[in-house]
DNA sequence: ACTCAAAAAGATACCGGTATCAAATTTGGT
DNA sequence: ACCAAATTTGATACCGGTATCTTTTTGAGT
């Protein structure tokens, strides 16, 4: 037979029975704790001894729901194992724990329908702010988010039409270049590889576009290349480069894992990097820099954007009148051996 | 001078107001919203007309405040920036969605203070579980744990005391198992690549000198070096291999991206790989397969234990009396060129 | 049409805090 | 020592829902 050991059974000790203890109101317990600079001294540590003597847990969820200020912020990214993601969500980390703010995690798979969901889910968590990454959004997303007066900040891209505030790079203007930067080593017939459904991939296809309509190129179609994701989809890109557009003295990859995944493939192959073919990354993991040769890579300011980012996101939760602003952190060209 | 928009300032539509216009009482809403079948057809869709017409979004704080349950669940990584914790996070939230439960994400930087505070952290927001990828914990924080009642499960490795549930499998069993997986190749001369600081990383080492007292192997202390994370480590590792025990012809690497960057140094130096040395990794990231030669690893279920623990938790937060269970999902050898 | 159990809807109290304003206490100047 | 102003503490209502119990409605069986 069960036997309760408390008057409440192990769910939790409340903030009237520290007030007790304390020999203080609830209300000076809530002020010990949230603004302990308001009260005296001595009864703050009154206060203090008698939560840990407790074990006392103070409740966020009636706090938050009392004042209407939440202290979570909802992340919403692409995907959740992609690595190049993990140095912006670190770098929020940073920013929001000592701030007291709690991180709520999803994925969109960039699908706006799945995307939409999540915002409505964590709107129902009255969310404090919210960080997308991702600049395509369903109407009724956009509508939500307006309707809720939440302060979001987008990520993947510099967006057309901003939802509230932004903080990223161009990935058309990123691609852009880096194609131009391989044409000015003189690589005359450069391919790019793109990944199907991604539309920040689409964008740097376009960049790249761009750059050969600015050097008086065609855009051959036998050098662009969509293949899977992963280390795979680099191997796919350098087989079908073989098959279609021998010729391609460059590669441009629209992402990281891909450009590896090429160059490992010549490395199988026999094919001279950059001698046989050229190769560049749109995104610089710590691996560009160990692979032989090492891989020339867009450096895009992953860390910096998630640093910025929760900045400004604390600083609008603090002061709901502050100018909205657009940040773009642009990106910087690392050449290296492959090209 | 502000104008206000509405009685409420865009601080939401409250349920109140639902039941108002779907002309019946608060309760009614609430039980469409959680219970639909327990409200009549008729009042239901009147109910959820009411809610799309004024773009109501349920307030999950009040929910849970009121009705002692909470959906959303904690997860404490090492490290936020790894990614070989982005596949168990991507099986955790695949499980966790469709249920109608958040995550939340913090780093405890296998730091046992830091990973206190989080844990208090996360009791305050209310947690309905926890999900500890980590086995070593702060008295306090045991303490903490136990008190606040909550479904807690460990992820890092096979703890000789959970706290509660246990999903993992053994660092230590397994990198005994590799260890005398090369011996039974072959090599003699096995030495072992570490972090330092690392929890995970001390007890493969202490797999690894099980199976050398296994062969009957006294463990030589030049052979195991202790490197710093990233590729760089790998690079590391070599030179001091080459340095201080040069007649070293395994190299059993306590993490995948060490062993990457071993790999990669060796093709750098023109030692055959395994033909002047074998390498081996502790962990199966996609990567493996591609490097050349491919690399002998550990699959880890790492998916697996993302999902099983999501499902226990659910299991266990739907029913509190289902008894505690530990699983141990093992793991597996790949043998590949490496070795 | 009538009975009665089951199903549906409502009234009320409460979840555990904080905002707000009023009351009590302290502080400093003279 | 006395009083006004400033500081500290407390009383009360409310944040936005749900649990629980009660009342009303429904409908099957006769």
């Amino acid at each position: 037979m069960p036997v309760k050991t408390s008057s409440r059974g192990g769910g939790g000790v409340r903030m009237h029975e520290v007030a007790e203890l304390a020999g203080v109101s609830r209300m000076t317990v809530s002020r010990a704790l949230n603004h302990p600079e308001k009260v005296k001294e001595k009864v703050r540590q009154r206060v203090f001894d008698a939560v840990s003597q407790l074990g006392y847990v103070h409740n966020h969820l009636a706090r938050s729901l009392s004042s209407s200020k939440s202290n979570v912020i909802g992340l919403v990214l692409p995907s959740l194992e992609n690595s190049i993601f993990a140095q912006t969500v670190k770098a929020f980390s940073d920013v929001l724990r000592p701030a007291g703010f709690q991180l709520m995690l999803a994925e969109s798979t960039d699908d706006p329908k799945e995307e939409e969901a999540v915002i409505a889910a964590f709107l129902a968590q009255r969310v404090a702010g919210l960080v997308l990454h991702s600049t395509r959004h369903s109407p009724a997303a956009i509508r939500m988010l307006r309707g809720a007066n939440v302060p979001v900040i987008e990520n993947g891209d510099m967006p057309v039409e901003p939802i509230d505030m932004v903080v990223s790079y161009s990935n058309r203007a990123a691609a852009k270049a880096m194609t131009l930067h391989l044409a000015r080593l003189g690589y005359g017939r450069i391919a790019f590889a793109s990944l199907a459904d991604n539309p920040r991939a689409t964008e740097r296809q376009l960049g790249y576009a761009d750059a050969l309509k600015e050097l008086g190129q065609e855009v051959d179609p036998r050098r662009i290349v969509s293949v899977s994701r992963g280390f795979g989809g680099g191997a796919e890109a350098i087989a079908q480069i073989e098959r279609l557009a021998p010729d391609t003295d460059a590669l441009f990859c629209a992402g990281d894992v891909l450009a590896v995944g090429a160059l490992l493939e010549c490395n199988r192959r026999g094919w001279d990097v950059p001698g046989r073919l050229a190769i560049a990354s749109f995104d610089d993991l710590e691996l560009m820099r160990h692979v032989n040769p090492a891989i020339t890579a867009l450096r895009l300011p992953r860390h910096e954007i998630g640093r910025r980012s929760a900045e400004m996101l604390l600083a609008r939760i603090f002061d709901r009148d502050l100018p909205v602003r657009s940040v773009d952190l642009g990106f910087e060209i690392v050449q290296r051996a492959s090209s």
